[in-house]
RNA sequence: AGGGAUAUGGCCAAGUGGUAAGGCAUCUGGUUUUGAUCCAGUGUACCGCAGGUUCGAAUCCUGCUAUCCCUGCCA
């Protein structure tokens, strides 16, 4: 039999099909993918569908995946783009196929080509204005009109490319057209503009062209150049296919059955939050958020801050699949995706958010003992690590009440016991108010003979709640992070700003365990009881949390 | 007489003529020093609608409807 590569397990979808097919009646011998980012804005979790069905392509079928800066556009781009592109690829953990691409690689590559096309009767130098290009192309129900210009001479044309090139127009003056057809019913076939003069300097090509590719005649030809066999991209540029296609088709060098071929899937949305890249510009420039790392921001800088794994992301992208319908996805896919991964990661910790001081009034004044708790009661590998209890502990505001609302009621209340969790049972004695009523304090006593073992009497503690020893605890200041918008499809509205969460980010200061001072940056707790939360990577002089997502909750809602 | 796509349970999504996978969500039990995890169970899916072909259709044919995309010298 052949040793071609086949796809590992992984769930199947029509691109998957197709490229088996493909590989089936030996169109490829291999199989090579691309990620071709434009470098003007920052990648979200749609462009991570995009990396990891690329990426994870060529992982699964032993070929292999180039990441392509797409930058064709010096006026909208920058190396920042660039640097942050590279860094979020290689934090979801992909490699790309030897040294980074840029269409820019190829621009002298692709004057030739023009040349070929002009040489071949299939371009022409048009010197339309914008606006009249627009009046000739007609509309949708009808026809163009065929520019003045279409039917200049090769030799000319060559010669007017030529002057182009070399600087001998205003920008808008000219440009290249390919010369397909003005009444084709898509509107990309008639006669799309290959070139343009733009006197920019580029990022990689510095100030040695006046002259930029368009991204229809670039990305093919990038595709052909570099043995690219299934370019994917998304559902908006189907027409764009007719104009990928007829490219390649009369350039002498891709005509053949193995050229590359572009397939289309659907782009991610996802609830209450935006993926255009103007929007998120919009976020990022109008200061609604901290930038684009914000951790409310779907950008991966911002979800990697927030303390999203690549792990979640690939599995994130795994598990919503891959198709051609116009869908939405639900928030809820995405935190089961990164709580499934935190669980079984997350060492587990104690922490605070909303302090109240508890008393316990039978230990020994000036007394602190040390515990060794689980860091994973699931996974005694991960070892153990030091807490303590002592006469004065915190706990959160809610998981108090001088009197039980109801008989679930599972925390701590006047005359009820609870388990002081990885520590004793105690019973709660009386509490004490500030002068607003708050409550500041609540006295209770211990039962010294329930530290890691129920009490010899039998009766059931039901409750746990968490605590912090007072005088090792260490200051905090939690991030709790919500939807950025309140509709789930803010794009939608008129005024994308205006349906903003403006309860996204509230900000909480408590107490952590001593053990948390040298909380690595990005590094993933499970703060018992309250959510997953990571050290934030910008702010370090300070212990600072973002919560990635609270624990699955299925009490709050039905109480 | 524009064209290109898509329609499978609340949300994703398999399925390619043989009688509807899976995940998320939901709900119900059980375990539990996290109201978490884990375990077990939980859905009448008129497969967009209407016809037709067939012994048999989500899958083939016809017609219709809804939604998305296309008139940048953006990508």
């Amino acid at each position: 039999m052949s040793n071609k590569p086949e796809a590992i397990e992984r769930p199947v979808n029509f691109i998957r099909n197709i490229i088996n097919d493909d590989l089936a009646k030996n169109k490829y011998q291999s199989v090579r993918t691309r990620f071709p980012p434009e470098p003007n804005g920052y990648l979200h979790i749609g462009h991570a569908k995009s990396i990891c069905l690329n990426f994870g392509l060529a992982e699964d079928y032993q070929g292999e995946c180039n990441l392509r800066f797409d930058d064709t556009n010096p006026a909208k781009e920058d190396m920042e783009y660039v640097e942050s592109i590279k860094r979020d690829v290689q934090w979801l953990g992909f490699k790309w196929a030897g040294d980074i691409k840029y269409s820019s690689n190829y621009f002298e590559k692709f004057y030739q080509y023009a040349v070929e096309l002009i040489n071949k009767g299939l371009a022409y130098v048009c010197f339309l204005n914008a606006e009249e290009t627009r009046e000739y192309r007609g509309s949708l129900k009808e026809p163009g009109k065929n520019s003045p210009y279409r039917d200049t001479s090769p030799e000319e044309n060559l010669a007017l490319f030529e002057k182009m090139r070399a600087g001998g127009f205003k920008e808008g003056e000219c440009v290249l057209r390919a010369k397909i057809d003005m009444a084709s019913s898509f509107m990309c076939m008639r006669d799309p503009t290959l070139y343009r003069v733009r006197f920019e300097t580029h990022h990689q090509t510095g100030d040695k062209w006046c002259i930029y590719p368009m991204y229809d005649f670039a990305h093919c030809i990038s595709d052909g150049i570099e043995g690219v066999t299934h370019s994917l991209c998304t559902l908006e540029f189907q027409d764009n296919r007719r104009i990928y296609d007829w490219l390649l088709d009369h350039l002498d060098d891709f005509s053949r059955p193995d050229r590359p071929f572009q397939y289309e899937f659907s782009r991610l949305n996802l609830e209450y939050t935006v993926m255009s890249k103007r929007m998120l510009h919009q976020l990022v420039n109008d200061k609604l958020v901290d930038g684009w790392d914000d951790p409310r921001m779907p950008t991966i800088s911002g979800m990697r801050r927030r303390g999203y794994t690549p792990a979640s992301l690939r599995d994130f992208a795994e598990r919503i699949g891959i198709s051609k319908v116009d869908s939405m996805t639900e928030m809820g896919i995405l935190e089961a995706a990164i709580r499934d991964d935190l669980n079984v990661v997350a060492p587990r910790t104690m922490a605070v958010m909303d302090p109240i001081k508890l008393v316990v009034e039978n230990y020994p004044e000036g007394e602190v003992e040390s515990i060794q708790a689980p860091v994973h009661p699931q996974n005694e590998a991960m070892g153990k690590r030091e807490i303590f209890f002592g006469r004065e502990l915190y706990i959160d505001r809610a998981d108090f009440e001088p009197e039980a609302p109801n008989r679930k009621f599972m925390r701590l209340a006047i005359d009820k016991e609870v388990r002081l969790r990885n520590a004793y049972i105690i019973k709660a004695e009386r509490y004490e108010t500030d002068a607003d009523g708050n409550i500041t304090t609540v006295y209770c006593s211990y039962d010294p003979d329930t530290r890691g073992k129920n009490p010899a009497d039998g009766r059931k503690v039901k409750g746990v709640i968490h605590f912090v020893e007072a005088t090792k605890a260490l200051p905090a200041e939690f991030r709790v992070y919500d939807r950025l918008f309140t509709v789930p499809n803010p794009a939608k509205e008129t005024d994308f700003e205006a349906v903003l969460n403006p309860g996204s980010l509230i900000t909480k200061n408590g107490f952590v365990e001593p053990g948390m001072a040298d909380a690595p940056v990005e590094q993933a707790y499970q703060c018992e009881r309250e959510g997953y939360f990571c050290r934030d990577n910008k702010i370090t002089d300070r212990l600072v949390f973002n919560r990635t997502v609270a624990l699955r909750d299925t009490w709050s809602q039905n109480k």
